[in-house]
RNA sequence: GCUGAAGUGGUGGAAUUGGUAGACACGUUGGACUUAAAAUCCAAUGUCCAUUAGGACGUACGGGUUCAAGUCCCGUCUUCAGUACCA
């Protein structure tokens, strides 16, 4: 007896057991290590790392990991060096969070949540290279971000020859020449000022300047400030005028902040994207987000003022359509030209625009408000006086706040006019405007417009700009949405600077006293003060004598200095990660990356990840490569060769329907089929009896009966069964306030939920742990399903149901293999059906894998066992393939059956099998035939029957007899190997 | 509004160059095995009509091109995502 149920066991598929000992052996051996010597050609596979949080992984996560591993470990098999890491973008707001809440220092809570997701990372059996990892939060690591910072402070921008350069060049330009005539990227408004001038400032002064054109600076800038959070916020972190974590209120605050100066970079970060693999969704929404536009730039003078008003325009063909101008209210010229008449107005429109929010200007499109200012502007050319007015539909933050009004081409300028009834001069030949602008810019003439009059509008504009630099008041100009980056943090957990301050002076640690270690503090919260957490720190000064930080008492401002207090943003650590893991962990003192290494793997070959990051990560990873390209450190121009946006997993919620009366709940839980279903509940209905007994029970009046109403509540997904039943008691026991929950049910006794497709969250409670599906059906199962669900870039929901459908498969292939007594393989000579299967599925999954269709390779995989199961097929020829085949995809369950077919050593690195087209030659093949385009039958023919032959064939076939009935075809199409359509 | 993606059975989805629509799987139904259950195996399963044979309809909707359209063209609708008084 115990000796028959062991021999069961060991025939079979044991897959936790088989799994356990498959990841142990991968981890003893270093299978996955990778070498950066190597006669193979390199490939690199990178998954996007993920923030190690509290909650552990949900099995939304691997989605992307899984479709890495496949294509990494194919690599493998045919051929290449394969480079496929993973570490953990460690510094982040939640630890932040629960540091404040529970003053536990985020490292504690970081080094926990790592454990935890390497434990769920490793059960699932990636091929990652783990000797590489990297953490962003580990000093080891952000001193080279911190020496990358320092790399953007001495760099400038040269527009001429477009890279950056040291900032050294610069200053050497500025003694020998001074500033007039250079062409670089910096602050708006510097004063020109000669060599004579450079050499007699003060070296303060000589910095102060120098700031304007670093490409990170100091700038008093108008921030996302969000109260809650305690910190800044960059735009792309806010949603819908909220913060994106949170949903807190944004204000607007002007705060002196680190900004990265990415405009510099926004011709080339738009260029770029035409040389890279990526989606093209995601390279639009990087081109919206650089957001180029050409046109020119025309000041225009203000009548008895000596101040000039800049605009931007795409249309200077349009400039003799100018009827007003509009300022932002923000513009900082409205306090000075507004004429006492109009002051009092224009200060409550200031007042009032002010207090509205940015979400609230964003969502009242529609209103038409404004208020004009009493000071008239000069027309350049016609010098007709023109209108000043302040309205919010320009935005301060855009051009140069102020526009130039064409009402009769702008439809927003053209409802403005109308609005306050201001003239509309009509610019384009034969054009209907009574009702709206003329906004197209083909096929049309301009008219009434001097010297355009006549011109399309190609010429127009060149003409136009043409004139007006005649008169030295315009120019061609090319604009940009692009903003520079606010880099600080008002946050404890996240990379120090390595600044500190010498008279209001930012000052540069040398490189080799990096890194500068985050400093104790008390509590994480920021000053009563208002300054950031890093303000509470006591050992936060930097002796410059002793080159090492020094406690904050010992300041004196002579020697010893305070440091920055802010900290770099989440995007800092994450912009630069791919280089580090090219570094073999041994040798990474003294360096990011040698440039071995980095000559070795260049860049990343494929990049998996969520779309999230489109306008964050993947466009600050692409400015900062760029500029380490620029100063020799890298050799590429592009992190992320080609770039795939797995789709999000989504959950499927359970409701259940509360019963409330008087907005209190009642306690009382329907079976969604009684609310909704065919099962509806109505005063006939013998559940009614049974609802309003407990009404009753719970002090409800007859009259009070039609005034309970009804709303869905989450339930947990893990009380509901696949059938959307609801296991009553669990919920009861979920907490304290259902316990004496009552619940109607159906006639049949079941209690059914309403369910709902959602993101996966906490708070939904619909998030389905990877562990239990790993122990419950094994890692390969998980793989496969993840897989399988559906096109990788799609976002789907997570149904649990169907995981049988590919366990099943597994089991079914482990079965190919091992029989009740033991292996069934052997060296039985293929048969012409067996190798006809393989190769298919070689050919299949070869192309599949290629083109990241990896669904189709688990239906593949599915086929082939199917048939070779009917097939009886036991030889080794072609059992052996099969494996290598279905290893990316579940490598656990290959390596064991690899192993028992006698093999030493991981199946990982075994040559991909060799597609041979000749078993796929066919003798004779299924003709559907179609009449009028419609199948009809299907008929077996010779596959070398000549076209004429297969006509006749088909004709003298009883069936065609039969569907033409008497009659005689017009036409007949053969397509031989294909089809054969009748018309008639 | 603009940009991008997508609409196929009860469900997830397949059909890569126009050529047998619905592969593969889930679910459902029926059957076998079992004292029973689980597991496993077999069969059926787009809708409608028909006892069968077979037929009609069918890839969001309306047109078109073609011997042949889920696939190509024109128009419309819907959903999702990104973005937006961007001058």
């Amino acid at each position: 007896m115990t000796l028959y149920k062991c021999k069961i066991k060991t025939m079979q598929y044991d897959f936790n057991r088989i799994e356990k000992d498959w990841q142990k052996y991968w981890a003893e051996n270093q299978t996955f290590k990778a070498s950066n010597t190597s006669t193979k050609p390199k490939y690199y596979v990178l998954d996007m790392f993920p923030y190690p949080s509290g909650a552990g992984l949900h099995v939304g996560h691997p989605l992307g990991y899984i479709a890495s591993d496949i294509y990494a470990r194919y690599k493998r098999h045919k051929g290449f060096n394969v480079l496929h890491p993973q570490g953990y973008d460690s510094f982040g707001l939640p630890a932040e969070q629960y540091a404040i809440q529970t003053g536990q220092h985020p490292a504690i809570t970081t080094e926990t949540n790592i454990k935890t997701y390497r434990r769920q990372l490793d059960q699932i059996g990636f091929s990652f290279d783990w000797s590489r990892e990297v953490r962003t939060s580990n000093p080891e690591y952000y001193k080279w971000t911190q020496w990358i910072f320092i790399q953007l402070f001495e760099s400038y921008y040269c527009n001429d020859d477009n890279k950056a350069k040291a900032i050294e060049e610069l200053i050497s330009i500025f003694s020998s020449e001074g500033n007039a005539n250079v062409n670089v990227a910096c602050d708006d408004g510097i004063e020109i000022f000669s060599a004579e001038d450079w050499n007699s400032f003060s070296t303060e002064k000589q910095q102060e300047i120098l700031l304007k054109y670093r490409l990170t600076y100091l700038a008093e800038t108008e921030v996302n400030w969000c109260p809650a959070l305690g910190t800044v916020l960059a735009n792309d972190e806010i949603v819908n005028g909220v913060s994106e974590r949170g949903g807190h209120t944004v204000v607007r605050k002007k705060m002196t902040q680190w900004s990265m100066r990415i405009s510099a970079y926004a011709e080339r970060l738009l260029q770029g994207l035409d040389t890279i693999d990526w989606t093209d969704a995601l390279k639009e929404t990087q081109r919206n987000w650089i957001g180029k536009s050409v046109g020119a730039s025309v000041t225009f003078n203000v009548n008895a003022h000596e101040d000039t008003i800049e605009v931007f325009t795409t249309r200077p063909d349009t400039i003799f359509g100018v009827s007003f101008m509009t300022l932002a209210p923000e513009h900082e010229l409205v306090s000075k030209i507004t004429t006492p008449e109009q002051k009092e107005a224009v200060n409550a429109y200031i007042e009032k625009t002010a207090k509205r929010s940015e979400r609230d200007r964003m969502a009242d499109v529609k209103t038409i408000s404004g208020v004009f200012t009493g000071a008239f502007a000069e027309h350049p050319f016609t010098k007709e006086p023109i209108q000043i007015w302040i309205g919010d539909y320009v935005l301060a933050s855009y051009g140069t706040g102020a526009v130039m009004a064409v009402p009769c081409g702008d439809q927003r300028d053209y409802d403005f006019a109308k609005h306050f009834g201001i003239d509309i001069p009509i610019i384009f030949e034969g054009v209907d405007i009574s009702e709206e602008a003329f906004t197209g810019k083909d096929n049309v003439k301009i008219a009434n417009s001097d010297f355009l009059n006549g011109m399309n509008y190609k010429r127009a504009t060149k003409r136009a700009i043409y004139e007006l630099e005649q008169l030295g008041q315009g120019e061609g100009k090319t604009n940009y949405r692009l903003r520079d980056a606010v880099f600080s943090r008002q946050r404890y957990w996240g990379e120090p600077f390595p600044v500190y301050y010498v008279n209001g002076m930012p000052q540069m640690i040398a490189a080799e006293h990096l890194p500068i270690q985050l400093p104790e503090v008390e509590k994480y919260l920021p000053t009563e003060e208002g300054e950031p957490p890093l303000g509470r720190a006591e050992v936060w000064a930097w002796d410059t004598n002793l080159n090492t930080v020094v406690t904050n008492d010992k300041v004196n401002n002579e020697t010893v200095f305070p440091l920055e207090l802010n900290t770099m943003p989440g995007w800092a650590g994450s912009s630069w990660y791919f280089f580090r893991y090219m570094e073999e962990a041994a040798n990474r003192d003294g360096v990011f990356a040698s440039k071995d290494a980095l000559d070795y793997w260049e860049n990343v070959d494929l990049y998996i990840g969520g779309a999230e990051h489109a306008t964050g990560h993947l466009l600050y990873s692409r400015f900062w490569v760029k500029l380490l390209k620029d100063r020799g450190f890298v050799n590429v121009d592009e992190p992320f060769k080609k770039l795939i946006n797995q789709g999000m997993i989504l959950g499927t919620s359970a409701f259940v329907y509360e019963a409330l009366f008087d907005e209190k709940s009642l306690n009382i839980y329907l079976s969604s089929n009684l609310i909704d279903g065919q099962n509806y509940i109505t005063s006939e209905s013998s559940k009614w009896t049974e609802l309003t007994g407990i009404y009753k029970s719970r002090g409800l009046s007859e009259e009070d009966f039609s005034k309970v109403t009804h709303r869905l509540i989450h339930c947990d997904v893990s009380f509901v069964n696949a059938s959307d039943e609801l296991n009553t008691e669990a919920f009861k026991n979920w907490r304290a306030e259902y316990t004496d929950a009552e619940f109607i049910k159906e006639e049949n006794g079941i209690f059914k939920v309403k369910r709902e497709v959602e993101k996966m969250s906490k708070s939904k409670y619909n998030v389905v742990n990877p562990d239990n599906i790993v122990k419950d059906y094994g890692a390969d199962s998980l793989r496969l399903y993840e897989m399988f669900l559906g096109p990788l870039e799609q976002y789907k929901p997570w149904n649990t149901a169907g995981i049988t459908g590919v366990h099943n498969f597994l089991k079914k292939l482990w079965k190919l293999y091992v029989g009740e007594n033991g292996l069934k393989v052997n060296t039985t000579a293929p048969t012409k059906d067996n190798l006809k299967t393989l190769h298919k599925t070689i050919k299949k999954v070869q192309e599949d894998i290629e083109n990241f269709s990896f669904n189709t390779s688990v239906s593949t995989f599915m086929i082939a066992v199917n048939e070779l199961t009917a097939q009886k097929c036991t030889s080794k020829a072609i059992l052996e393939p099969l494996l290598i085949l279905i290893s990316p995809y579940a490598p656990h369950i290959a390596e064991e059956l690899y192993s028992k077919l006698g093999n030493t050593g991981s199946i990982s690195t075994v040559a991909f099998p060799e597609f041979n087209a000749s078993h796929l030659v066919e003798s004779s093949k299924n003709y559907p035939i179609s009449f009028n385009g419609k199948m009809r039958f299907t008929l077996e023919l010779p596959m070398d029957l000549s076209k004429d032959d297969i006509e006749k064939a088909v004709m003298a076939h009883e069936k065609t007899i039969a569907q033409l009935d008497g009659r005689t075809p017009k036409k007949i199409i053969v397509v031989p190997g294909k089809i054969v359509n009748i018309v008639g």
